[in-house]
DNA sequence: GTGCTTGCAAACAGTTTGCAGATAG
DNA sequence: CTATCTGCAAACTGTTTGCAAGCAC
């Protein structure tokens, strides 16, 4: 999960193929995108991407890209309150994130001894885990420094 | 925060009182249902129990109603990437809740070692802590039995 | 050539808002 | 009496869907 963007590319393309998917200009250009992201981008900050190599793409491709690649558990997505999603293509396992509530930037932090507790949690009610999350929200530095001389 | 449904209802209306408001029978029927719920009603739901008693009440006087109460911080809302939102008007801090992926029950679990983690995340990369969520998804033991024989 | 994919526009759903009339204090 | 609250209906917003045309294989 650690791969260079290079090859989650390679990887991800492979994968839509071997599904019996094809590979069009538009998938690949999402692809692309979704495995350079340092963050998580949301479907309109692909959408703005794209358009700049393919001005002709719509919004609609791109959710329905994302949607295979959620379908194939290659793509996490994060959906919040406001019916708005971010995506992270790079690790499509539930972890922690550290969201800043004020520039909505996304990182994810490391965080230690949380690992079990999903798993103890659900059979300690007896239920079968399926998934997590966990979002830990803040202001980051960059914001609170901002946020010092408005 | 454990107190009485009775307790917390009164609570809630000195409160809403205290902050010059003024308490209509839709106030007190919302404040009673919330205070009531055993579980994690939406805002649906919520009006639907109200208009038991208060058939002309709206919906949109029921999210007015939550609104306030969100904005004196005694309302918890855990919102849903598909715009949907669910209210717990008994435990308005941050904790997990452990959710069932088929009847959308939603339960308070008993979790270990976590209270410091969101301070010590934020800390370590910088951040002004604000807030968490921790939500932990499963098949609830009522749903995995229905399962069992379809 | 076949059938998956694209792009447009309309639909969707829970929530929010504007405004006129009702009412708590 | 007057400012707040209610209820209706319309607006909002990111996402999803239906369908005809396009294109990968």
């Amino acid at each position: 999960m650690n791969q260079s963007p290079d090859a989650r590319y390679e990887e991800l393309i492979a994968k839509l193929r071997a599904r019996g998917g094809r590979i069009t200009p538009q998938r690949m250009a999402i692809v692309r995108i979704l495995a350079d992201a340092a963050g998580h981008p949301s479907a309109e900050e692909i959408y703005h991407q794209i358009r700049m190599r393919f001005p002709t793409t719509s919004l609609a491709t791109v959710y329905k890209v994302i949607a295979a690649l959620k379908e194939m558990g290659e793509v996490l997505e994060l959906g919040f309150a406001d019916g708005s999603s971010r995506y992270d293509g790079h690790n499509p396992h539930p972890h922690a994130h550290l969201i800043c509530v004020r520039c909505r930037k996304i990182v994810d932090p490391r965080v230690e001894g949380l690992n079990a507790v999903p798993q103890d949690v659900a059979r300690a009610e007896g239920y079968l885990l399926v998934g997590h999350r966990f979002d830990i929200y803040g202001v980051c530095p960059e914001c609170r420094a901002a946020e010092a001389q408005p």
